[in-house]
DNA sequence: AATATTTATCGTAAAAATACGATAGATGGG
DNA sequence: CCCATCTATCGTATTTTTACGATAAATATT
């Protein structure tokens, strides 16, 4: 019997994932993968369209600092912010997130 | 009429997870949130027991990185290596990416 | 108009991550 | 036993991230 060409076993994950878009899920992945972030993003499932100064209150780092991860989260579409007078409302980037879930379904 | 309970509107997602659980899912996104680190798990996908070297080979990065970063990897859960003689196979972790997957499709 | 409120940004310090050469340790071959 | 191979670890330099106080900018209040 002649030698069959290995054949590589299924594995749990296919990643079929490239340039842009690979780039954006690792975005995506690396802004997610901080404590601090991860709990605003918590926070805002409950409490979607609260100001800057409600995070502040109920996480133990400074004004500065939570306005630097908000930029983050942002910036990686976790959230989006609407100015609203002095304050800005935040909430989650719905369809971002969506995004987000779909790709991690199909690859993983 | 009586003025109802604010109702939060349903988010995308539930978020639903927290301590030790909570610490390993940012554990495993943040390890994943490098794209040196994304490109080494891709690989497996396709080169399951492939050796240290290959990784190396395959990749930009010294050897000395490249092992730094299989340490992140498996400390994360997202790979296991078995050692072969002088070598080092290195597999996904199949068992905890599968969790990571389900956890991912339950609370996004 | 003066003051208060809210948040983003700046400057900077400290900590962590990243990368690499050198080396040690472990195994295999001759 | 000696030498080659392979990989993890060490030490270190560089870059990036994280955190905070101070401040500026924008809007609201009196």
């Amino acid at each position: 019997m002649a030698q069959i060409k290995t054949a590589i076993p299924p594995a749990c994950c296919t990643l079929r994932i490239f340039g842009k878009e690979q780039k954006r899920l690792i975005g995506m992945l690396k802004a997610l993968g901080n404590p601090i972030r991860f709990e605003i993003i918590k926070f805002l499932v409950t409490h979607p369209g609260c100001i800057t100064g409600d995070i502040v209150e109920y996480l133990p780092v400074a004004q500065a600092t939570v306005s630097q991860h908000l930029k983050v989260l942002k910036e990686a579409g976790w959230i989006c912010g609407i100015i609203e007078g002095t304050a800005t409302c935040y909430q989650l980037d719905e369809k971002n997130i969506g995004w987000f879930r779909s790709v991690v379904e199909e690859i993983f």
